[in-house]
DNA sequence: GATGAATGAGGATTCATTCAT
DNA sequence: AATGAATGAATCCTCATTCAT
């Protein structure tokens, strides 16, 4: 005899987080196109392909479902930098890995500025640059605080603060973000990626005697490694 | 032939133009503390002294008051940024001062920021960036186009499209305004001026053989450390 | 020229008054007749003869338009037993005028009975049996607090604590009417109300030797059968 | 004929009853304490150990569970006043326990009180006083008509219709009930039997010349005055 | 038979807008 | 012109009931 089997339905293990990622997604887009106030929970359950009830099932409050789905979102974006940083082995490498995906993300998921915009904007949060994102994301912080500090010790660049490179960083990037997406230009970030590292490299490195920084950056894009 | 006087008690023409200021002003405060769905029309009658059907009497929709009030708000940017051009003489000075203007604007209104944020968030809206506005800002632009040109005419400029130049320092002070906001940070927008423009001249300079950088930014600052 | 007059339509100061009363009593109706869940808002604002919203002007929640109804009819019990007990002079007729006025309130509006039910269920809240309604009804308690000493002090009633005495006689008259509500008979109640008057006297007058239980009803109609 | 045992596992011919009984008992405390309208169906599902949808299999709508659930506690009621009457021998005595065992079973089952609250707020049923349940209870009402017509022939009662008789009682104890609980007063209403039990008497039994009173409640606690 | 996920009608509450005074 | 009481469409959320497994 095999196990005996609860009465009932048996529980689909999967189907909720599922349905939760379904139902986030659409969510996401709806928000996205119309706002906060302007996305009516009517339309995010036809969204999601379900009922009203059923998205109040999963999120108790069309509060809860905002914020959720922007972390998703989030968390989608971080995963895709943190796969970029990977694949790299040199700290620097990782850097440039890490800014290109992200800038290549929200090229991809343009409606992701728009959560980052409206969780502003709706819940007066402090939005977030990925770098430097302080205790929610300490564990990554410590990763970047680490690439940092080992370039500085490497004496790749100059002897800077960790917090205050990442600070520049993502400001840097997600000033990038924002202001293309406010001008409503349509011009893919991931093609500004090098010239955006170039730029902020060439403030950041060690310009050590007898080195003429152009060195680092000659040719203008691709130094896979630039000093030393 | 004199202006007849009609019987009675004179209109006051300021009257209108005065509470609808009054109106404009609350509004702008009220949306960015609230954002638009969340101001509501009774808080803003009540914050600009009137009573509701007063605001109706002057706006038709609440729409069209927000629309009206990041207008007020812009003009008045518009303005602060025109004024500090005007008192310079040189098309570099202009430049230099309509930045300064320009960030210390926001310093001095943070909630124009939240305002342009909401533009953008509620109406769908492109913001603008001051610079390159386009159709909205013929006027101005043209003085900028102008400004530039002169520049490049000169030879202190290298010989680059005015637009171009225009949307990329656009982009740059509307990046720093939105950056600091977005990452909550409460330093000073108009300490950092004379940083960016610098920044932003020794990649826009036409650095000549024989012509040292300094020359074109003669009488400002002296850049900490300039290219080399 | 006359004191001058504010801008706008002038404040009609009976109104609110007058539509407050005019949907509490309709929704006194209503909660009797259907409950509190099954009295919907819609019904109640038509029943009122306002707009939905309007009710809610003048009464933030269901709850609060609920329990204000209770307090207006109880308000109007009040009124009634005072009445009737200002018109004796002698605390025994105050008395017995008092008991008499509250059941024929009931049966003049049987649909408190049901707002009293509804009170309980709904809010929980413990009844009150008018005589000993403790500290919401200082004043009026005072007042029966006092009739009751003068009896004992005049030697017509038993040295009774007034507290004991009132507590019995509200129960019995709250008593009286609940019973008679809840068997679903319709006969009035105002017709026993010498009766009970009666019974309770020949269990609070003190027979003492040689007293004639007669005494202490004096003046009273005669009672068509006491004791024996 | 022997009852042909059917193959497999046996149907447990209890288990539906005792399901059905453990959901009733809890879905009385359940309105009792919130209500009907408050009392949500998965927490009586939570509540009574089962799955929301087998509540539904056993009652098909939550009112059907309502009314079960009352007349459950209803002849839990009855089954406890019959067999306190059922130990007695003598009719009055009979009356006696049945009252004694009436407001014992309140007093053990104050979440009783409520239902028969709500049976009268939510579903307009005139609620029921035990003696005199007309239609709904015609055996008992036999029963006690009876007892009464008894205690008439006998003399012992003087010569009223037992219906009025049998309406007086319940009345009075179910008056008892409600107005105890209605005032919150928590004394025990078992201490009162004796004493409303004998002030009916003694408006009730035929106090002819030569009998004696204490005659008709022999055995009786000496009540602290009767008539005079 | 039992389960519990899904449903969607229903209901309280909000608030931009209207309009009688 | 100004007022603010009134309106009612719109919206979030609840929860009794259904039904696939």
């Amino acid at each position: 005899m095999p196990a005996t089997r609860r009465p009932g339905r048996p529980v689909d293990r999967g189907l909720h987080a599922r349905r939760r990622a379904e139902i986030l997604d659409a969510a996401a887009l709806l928000f996205a196109a119309h706002g906060y106030a302007g996305a009516d929970t009517q339309q995010l359950a036809d969204a999601a392909g379900v009922a009203k009830g059923t998205v109040f099932r999963y999120f108790p409050t069309k509060r809860t479902l905002f914020v959720a789905a922007v972390e998703r979102a989030l968390e989608r974006m971080h995963a895709a930098v943190d796969a970029a940083a990977d694949v790299a082995a040199d700290p620097l490498d990782k850097l440039r890995g890490a800014i290109a995906a992200y800038l290549a993300f929200f090229d991809a998921h343009p409606e992701v500025v728009e959560l980052l915009i409206l969780e502003r904007a709706e819940l007066k949060a402090p939005a977030s640059a990925y770098f430097a994102r302080g205790a929610r994301n300490a564990g990554a912080e410590d990763r970047w605080t680490r690439v940092i500090a080992a370039l500085v010790a490497d004496g790749r660049f100059r002897p800077l603060a960790p917090d205050r490179v990442l600070a520049f960083l993502g400001e840097m990037v997600y000033g990038a973000v924002l202001t293309r997406h406010f001008s409503g230009r349509r011009a893919r970030l991931a093609d500004r990626a090098d010239d955006l590292f170039d730029l902020a490299c060439h403030g950041l490195v060690a310009a050590g005697p007898g080195r003429r920084p152009a060195a680092a950056t000659r040719g203008g894009r691709t130094p896979r490694r630039i000093a030393r």
